[in-house]
RNA sequence: GGCGCCAUCGUCUAUCGGUUAGGACAUCGCCCUUUCAAGGCGGAAAGACGGGUUCGAUUCCCGUUGGCGCUACCA
């Protein structure tokens, strides 16, 4: 039986999410069930947003799901590097290949043609698809353009007639029209490649057996089949998973629920509860047996077969109940008193709280009060705790809502970006800050009276915070 | 708009043509209990709709409807 090899492939650009986690459970446990390897790969081409604490923070998360990968940007392997803006010249070459072989082509279409293009498609019910203008270009024309300094990308070129058949091997095989099949670009004219050509290089180069990915990628996955064929490759497998959904069913998404690892951390979740739960939602159990397993039993019982197709609710209610579990059944008191260490009083998060909280106490016992809201999940706000603030209530609901997009936006979480955004609301709004600061400390802290807004968000983190913020905008 | 994926209790799911459609979470009731949990027992709760195929469809096929994804020089 040949090796299994599996990834896991995220995108530096955010906080990281359930789904990355998700996804990497599912591709651990198929590698591990067969004595496989699983690779970490940071997908970075997309210099604008790709950020290394972004980088950081994924890893870590990944690593307190109790994950471990045998490749990797942090571990190496026989592979890298792992991180794909490492990798730019690897790419050239194999677009500069594409090139030779007449399977791509520079495209100097500026934006405006391709937008008009895409309108007139889709005026007419056509698919949104390149129109090969470029491709009729001789190559002197094309070396004259390139010459006078006209920025291009490049394009796979695609088939105007047939069908392609991608073999899901959860859902079987899915055919696609070439007409409905784009010329994507494979290099942007900042010659870095795109997702579609560096994911199909890397994954043969680092020879992956099984590309266990999100449902999102079905419909580009006839260009990365193709990408195979142009270089001679042998496709590897290919198994899309259903995207996690909010309550409505909709896309799980962090407008509209937490969906960061790292607030599941701060609520007090248990890392295995967590990856138990995301466990439970790849492959269900039967009939009898004992829902709570650990990564281990996770891994012996894990059957590709039976991961479902459709796209499965984050019921958080479930895993309260399993992480209850984990807290009343398989933690003695030691690593009770060990887990909530951590979790509170970590020396790190302690040092911080005291500098912020010591000038603010005359007796110990203060400390219960002024600092309830750090150890707290949801707060219990109603629309009295807001009477003694300057701000009336639709202020105050366009306050918290600038905020909550704000943000997310905001690329680092720490007490200066947090400001700027409060003096940009202020701004907007025509408060003092001072005004503006107190519905948010309500919003935030439960109180009128505690430490420092700033850095209680700080501490409490960007998911925590912004679920305050959904909560005030509830009873205000 | 185009292309694709999906469709069983509120939620996660089992069922590989014939079942009283099973389990888990949530919910409701009862028991236990100094409170609250936990725990035990029990209840209510589902095959989207319309056509076929078949002796027989939740299960296979087609259509409709609905949900979701993609439709970028983001991944």
């Amino acid at each position: 039986m040949p090796s299994v090899r599996t990834r896991i492939a995220p995108s530096p650009t955010g906080d990281p999410h359930v789904g990355t986690a998700y996804v990497a459970l599912v591709n651990y446990c198929f590698a591990r069930k067969h004595g496989g390897e699983f690779v970490l790969r940071i997908e970075d081409t997309d210099q604008a947003r790709s950020t290394a604490e972004s980088e950081r923070a994924i890893l870590d998360a990944l690593h307190w799901c109790g994950l471990t990968w045998d490749e990797g940007p942090d571990v190496g392997g026989p592979h890298g590097p792992y991180r794909q803006s490492e990798r730019s010249s690897i790419y050239r070459e194999y677009a500069d290949k594409l090139l030779a072989g007449g399977y791509a082509f520079k495209c100097f279409c500026t934006p405006q043609r391709l937008e008009e293009m895409r309108a007139v498609q889709r005026a007419s019910a056509q698919p949104s698809r390149y129109d090969g203008h470029c491709l009729s270009y001789t190559p002197e024309e094309v070396a004259r353009r390139e010459a006078a300094g006209q920025p291009y990308v490049i394009r796979m070129r695609v088939p105007d007639e047939g069908v392609i058949v991608v073999d899901d091997l959860r859902r079987g095989p899915i055919e696609f029209d070439y007409k409905s099949v784009d010329m994507q670009v494979l290099v942007k004219s900042d010659g870095l490649p795109t997702y579609h050509l560096a994911n199909v290089v890397d994954d043969h180069l680092m020879e992956i057996t099984h590309v266990i990915r999100g449902e999102e990628w079905v419909s580009s996955a006839p260009k990365h089949l193709l990408l195979y064929s142009y270089f001679g490759w042998q496709p590897p497998e290919f198994v899309h998973l259903p995207l996690l959904r909010n309550p409505d069913k909709s896309k799980l998404s962090k407008r509209r629920n937490p969906t960061g690892i790292l607030f599941y951390e701060r609520m007090g979740y248990l890392p295995e509860a967590l990856i138990n739960f995301l466990g439970l939602l790849a492959n269900a159990t039967r009939e009898g047996e004992d829902e709570l397993m650990d990564l281990t039993a996770l891994v012996r019982r894990f059957e590709l077969e039976h991961i479902p197709v459709g796209g499965p609710v984050f019921d958080v209610a479930k895993l309260d109940w399993l992480n209850g579990r984990y807290i009343r059944e398989r933690l003695d008191a030691a690593s009770f008193v060990r887990r909530v260490e951590e979790w509170a009083v970590s020396p790190e998060r302690l040092t911080k709280i005291a500098q912020l909280a010591a000038p603010r106490i005359e007796r110990l016992s203060d400390l219960a009060p002024l600092l309830a809201f750090l150890f707290s999940g949801r707060l219990a706000l109603r629309a009295e705790d807001f009477k003694n603030v300057k701000l009336d209530a639709p202020e105050m609901r366009e306050a918290f809502t600038l905020a909550l997009r704000e943000f997310d936006a905001l690329p680092a979480w720490n007490v200066f970006g947090i400001e700027d955004v409060l003096k940009r609301i202020a701004q907007t709004l025509g408060k003092k800050g001072r005004d503006l600061a107190r519905p948010f400390y309500v919003a935030i802290t439960g109180s009128t009276t505690s430490i420092p807004l700033y850095d209680s968000m700080e501490l409490l983190g960007r998911d925590i915070v912004r679920e305050r913020l959904r909560g005030a905008l509830e009873v205000v």
